[in-house]
DNA sequence: CGTGCGCTTGATACAGGTCAACGCGTGTGG
DNA sequence: CCACACGCGTTGACCTGTATCAAGCGCACG
């Protein structure tokens, strides 16, 4: 017998959308009408694949993923992180074929919403078809200064701006306390992230440790002085198009 | 006495947009109605800065644009280059204060406008809502490749995949012949278009002309055997989403 | 006719890559 | 229940792509 449909949760989608666009009572319950198939995945699985043509998008309901590409001689460049709320392959709706492949770094639960009811709701509701239209635009910003971040930054200033805005993002949909979150990212990945080698992102890690700048335990990041690291990141969040500024007081 | 006002031509516009996207004569003449301000603009020229709050977007009618950041610590960071037809702060229309800024490379003619028109049109007409929603994700998609060029690729091959991109791009709106094109970049543009330094590109360059890659006249470009071009960049022209493929037979 | 910008060249320095190896924790199959 | 394999983090020695600095050249333009 098949297993039971995984009960739905829309609610990380909701407040994903919120944090950069304001939904009325009207809008936020069109949202959790929409019909949503949920899935689980284990941790280092591909959700969507690049050269896919997928007849819906995802958003991630827990976990993270990685959005990535790779170049033809086998390196692996990773383009974003994806947090809950997040819908790394929304893109989709409108450009048939995928051009980059999305991978759980952590058992992730993912909801499938078809494009045909994306659509129609969109058609329905503009302002809800602006808030998604906003959300790409979002992650255009984000990935203009991750192309700033990698061709102009050295590794040590870079690897502080990713965790600027790793921190700024959890915060926005809640998963991240003041100074702190957890962060199950791995020293290949942040590398990959960096576009430089697994023993460089060490060496800087433990320069970052060593300084002060921050402090892990397991997957725990916390940072001790946010200004500092935001200063040496050279990082300003205003990219990120927060409806409130999450810059951290 | 006051300037007449520039006389204003809509095609570069109609031209990109049907390079990513079918449209009828109907909806064609709603592109052609559309308001529209002309204005010249000198080479060197800022179009719009980054914390700039427009309340109008712009096409490129003719001329060369780059889009740009600067680091804290004075460093620019061009994330791509822009074309007739391009539209480089279309995100504006969703994303109240612009995290770029876009510079003319050479003299310039560029169409404003105003949100508010663009924005009733897209009310009226959803399927041309549908059409600049498909361009800023294409114009994400090239980002998403950028940060793959430049984060993975060294800057010889990194070099080829930018010329493919401009050659095919230009294709695509019939600025460039089989393979060649007019490309008034300069090497300093190239450097920061990279993320590399001036002395680097000429270098580069200058390998690729005597590899016989490529082929330089004054702002002329012609590329002798367009296949391996494509090989050393590792280019894949699937991330343009263009409607027709513009690979160069 | 100078002056500035874009291009070019050479010498030298360094950030980060490469290669190789080891420790440690954990899950797993014999 | 132990041995072993494997992923992840770590370290050291050495190498290289690219940066940096400095200078000269030619041409377009005021």
């Amino acid at each position: 017998m098949r297993p039971a449909p995984l009960p739905s949760d829309h609610s990380p989608l909701v407040r994903k959308l919120e944090s950069i666009f304001p939904l009325d009572d009207h809008e936020r319950q069109a949202l959790l009408d929409l019909p949503m198939q949920v899935a689980a995945f284990k941790e280092g699985q591909d959700v969507v694949r690049e050269g896919d043509r997928p007849s819906r998008s995802f958003v991630i309901l827990s976990g993270f993923t990685c959005t990535y590409k790779m170049t033809g001689d086998g390196k692996r460049q990773i383009v974003t992180f994806g947090v809950a709320g997040d819908m790394p392959d929304l893109q989709s709706l409108h450009l048939k074929v995928l051009d980059i492949s999305v991978a759980t770094l952590t058992p992730c639960s993912v909801g499938f919403i078809q494009h045909e009811d994306l659509w129609n709701l969109c058609l329905r509701q503009p302002r809800i078809a602006a808030a998604f239209w906003r959300e790409t635009l979002v992650e255009g910003a984000a990935f203009r200064e991750w192309v700033v971040n990698v061709g102009r930054r050295e590794a040590y200033p870079r690897m502080a701006h990713i965790l600027c805005e790793l921190l700024v993002r959890l915060r926005a949909v809640g998963l991240a306390e003041d100074h702190t979150c957890d962060l199950p990212i791995t020293q290949t990945e942040f590398a990959d992230a960096l576009g430089v080698t697994t023993v460089h992102v060490n060496r800087v890690l433990q320069q970052m440790r060593a300084e002060g700048l921050i402090e892990t335990k397991g997957s725990r990041l916390n940072i001790p002085d946010w200004e500092r690291l935001k200063a040496i990141g050279d990082f300003d969040p205003t990219y990120l198009h927060l409806r409130r500024d999450e810059a951290v007081p």
